[in-house]
DNA sequence: AGCACGCCGACT
DNA sequence: GTCGGCGTGCTC
């Protein structure tokens, strides 16, 4: 007797193909099973799909319905759970479901057939010999145990609202200690948010569980592991082997089968946001998935989202998520930098560097302490110009400037990577004069050179040594990290004490625990107060504070560390709050605006994003769909109510208008309710595939729905 | 998404 | 003369 299966296989939602394939078996397949399944000329991996899902009622052939290839034996079926995380996923992007589970699999398991995968299951498995000295948990602050405790009497979700330094980790491996304590099979899933965050993560984890339940008991999770590695870990989790699970976004996603406790570490940065694919929000995901799987969800940051802050409200105003408080630094670390404006109108024209922070840095590093200087732009300089004709470095691919690199002297776009070597005189006019203009931070550590020349290192004037030695400047962001090791090398070297002024972008603001660094200058913060972006405050807040979390964390070293800021805005709101390390009061400033003008969290909004050959082709296929849906769909039956919520913004081009030769557009689209949003959208997907095939959308080559978008 | 088929420009 | 660009169409 056969049966015919949904399979969920990878095609993405434009395709036109329905979102579940039907495949005969001589078995019943419980739905979360892993097939292989012949899909055109090749063979591909599959997920067996409940046929109650709204997914499984598409329309199709009988007489096309072929066999299942095989079952991968030995992987049990992916929970009900996880099949209902990908459904939402799906649903709630505006991705097919294929698309969303089979990404969310370990990309080795696409490629290995049946056979492989049991040899692979088969391997021996290492014992979970427990042994090794256990570690013991240093003690809890108040404020730390004050938070445990409440996470243990409520069912969250949780906003662990800790200041820099507070022991917010510490509170995390007690929450999943006693967890994997009190039961013998539950899991904990952990979230940082970038890749380089985890290694010390994992270093951490695994000094406190290692000896307790084995090595192989914490696993991590990213993309910057191998396939053999992550289809191992992954098999792990899924298995139960696993306890505790590390990793940046993609983990919302493993399989865990008695997860109960989920961390997202840094729950405000925007890495949680998916730019590729299924625009999926981890964060947002790891709520949801821990409602439906009964786990509790931790938040953690010192600097919470909007959002996150928005939800965290007390409970009598409408609140969902539990806020914790833990307000001090811990230990001997206890004092906040003092935080100080250099208001730039005071300083001569076009200064770098303010007269008081190059004293200030001498200073400190005359002390034999450490300095970081903080500029958001690698490069020399953003942009190269002739004084006498106006030529400016543009890309000629993209509409922005490439940014000189006096390194290696070329000129490099930083949006498709076109580089040149820099020109010996002005491509346009023949003027040898071309200058760059504005600064990065290769310019940075030039000029910092220059200005500490005279200055030497402390302790280095010896009576063998007399002419001492120079300060040494190192200089942290995307281009002296690109190889691998160099991260780990220069953060080796700052760490020892090889470096005494560290130059770089933000990031060298986020984790790394600096404890000689006891000034920290951000050089040019002004940009994100004036940015069409209206998160761009709360990313610069954010960031600034966590910079300041870098400074003084040391405190043996006596000085009051400090955190400088060279502003023309010396009064703007946002730096007086930070002042005061008060972010509770910006964000209700923040927050007040943001009600006002009707923007999230007060409003959902979902962006399109469209890439044509011409710019008028990505601007007509969006302001087609746009017009059908004010008309023609405004005349279906019953949408009339829905889509009087749904305000459609005309297309306009993006910010950086043209990248590699492509011309982009985008729509704002924005609704007070994130269901009537979702609800329009999905049948809107169907108007979008058909404007396609409209005359004026000619040249366009793709689009994409983004939905709560970070950036727009 | 893959993978095939199909039709126009620069190379062995 | 072929190699190869990507446009279009199909997959239970």
């Amino acid at each position: 007797m056969s049966h015919w299966l949904p399979v969920l296989v990878h095609t993405p939602a434009h395709a036109a193909l329905g979102p579940v394939l039907t495949y005969r078996s001589e078995q019943l397949l419980p739905a979360g099973t892993l097939v292989r399944v012949p899909l055109g000329k090749r063979e591909t991996l599959g997920v067996v799909w409940d046929a109650a899902t709204a997914e499984a009622t598409g329309e199709f052939d009988p007489a096309k319905v072929r066999d299942i290839a095989g079952v991968l034996e030995g992987i049990p079926p992916l929970s009900r759970a996880w099949q209902q995380l990908l459904s939402f996923t799906a649903a709630y992007y505006q991705r097919s479901a294929g698309e969303v589970a089979l990404a969310a699999l370990p990309p080795q398991l696409r490629e290995l057939n049946p056979e492989q995968v049991a040899r692979r299951l088969k391997r021996k498995k290492v014992d979970a010999g427990a042994g090794g000295a256990v570690l013991a948990a240093p003690a809890l602050s108040p404020e730390q145990a004050a938070a445990i405790a409440q996470i243990d009497s409520h069912s969250g979700p949780f906003l662990l609202f800790g200041a820099t330094g507070s022991g917010k980790t510490e509170v995390y491996l007690h929450c999943v200690h006693k967890l994997l304590a009190a039961d013998p099979d539950a899991q904990a899933l952990v979230m940082v948010p970038e890749i380089n965050l985890t290694p010390q993560l994992e270093e951490r984890f695994k000094a406190r569980f290692a000896p307790l339940y084995g090595e192989q008991a914490v696993v991590s999770l990213h993309s910057g592991m191998t396939n053999p590695q992550r289809l191992k870990s992954w098999l792990s989790a899924h298995g139960g082997a696993a306890r505790i699970v590390l990793g940046t976004r993609m983990a919302v996603f493993a399989s865990l089968p008695k997860l109960r406790l989920i961390v997202v570490d840094e729950e405000h940065d925007p890495s949680y946001k998916s730019g590729e694919g299924a625009r999926y929000s981890a964060r947002d995901l790891a709520v949801y998935r821990g409602k439906l799987e009964g786990a509790k969800v931790v938040l953690g940051s010192a600097t919470p989202s909007l959002e996150t802050w928005h939800h965290s409200r007390p409970a009598v105003d409408g609140g969902r998520y539990l806020r914790l408080h833990m307000p001090s630094r811990i230990g001997e670390s206890s004092r906040l930098p003092l935080v100080r404006r250099v208001d730039m109108n005071h300083q001569p024209r076009r200064a770098i560097f303010s007269t008081p922070l190059i004293a200030a840095i001498t200073e400190r590093v005359a002390r034999g302490e450490q300095v970081m200087v903080f500029l958001n732009r690698r490069g020399y300089a953003p942009v190269l110009t002739c004084e006498d004709c106006g030529w400016k470095s543009e890309c000629p691919h993209c509409s922005a400037f490439r940014v000189f690199h006096k390194i290696d002297r070329t000129l490099r776009c930083h949006h498709c990577g076109f580089t040149e070597r820099v020109p010996r005189a002005c491509p346009d006019c023949g003027n040898v004069d071309i200058a760059p203009f504005g600064r990065g931070t290769e310019q940075l550590e030039e000029h910092l050179a220059e200005l500490l020349v005279d200055v030497r290192r402390h302790g280095s004037v010896t009576p063998e040594n007399p002419d001492g030695e120079h300060v040494r400047i190192a200089r942290i962001d995307a281009d002296s990290t690109k190889l691998k090791g160099q991260l780990e090398e220069q953060l080796a070297a700052v760490h020892a004490g090889d470096v005494d002024v560290l130059v770089g972008t933000q990031m060298i603001a986020k984790g790394h625990d600096f404890r000689r660094i006891t000034l920290v200058a951000a050089v040019n913060p002004d940009g994100a107060l004036f940015s069409s972006d209206f998160r761009a405050p709360e990313r610069l807040f954010s960031l600034l504070m966590q910079a300041a979390g870098r400074a003084g964390r040391d405190a043996s070293l006596g000085a009051q560390s400090e955190v400088w800021l060279q502003t023309f805005q010396p009064e703007h709101g946002l730096y007086a709050a930070l002042k005061k390390h008060d972010y509770p009061t910006f964000a209700a400033q923040q927050l007040k605006e943001r009600e006002q003008a009707n923007m999230p969290p007060f409003s959902a909004q979902a962006l399109v994003r469209a890439e044509a050959k011409t710019q008028e082709a990505a601007q007509a296929f969006l302001n087609a769909a746009r017009t059908f849906a004010q008309t023609e769909m405004a005349a279906w039956d019953g949408w009339a109510e829905a889509l009087a919520q749904v305000f459609l913004y005309p297309a306009v081009p993006m910010a950086i208008q043209r990248v590699a030769n492509i011309e982009r557009a985008q729509m704002l689209i924005e609704c007070p309710s994130r269901a009537t949003l979702q609800q329009f959208l999905t049948a809107w997907q169907s108007v979008l595939h058909a404007t396609r095939s409209q005359p004026e959308c000619k040249g366009l080559i793709r689009w994409a729905i983004d939905v709560d978008p970070l950036a727009i």
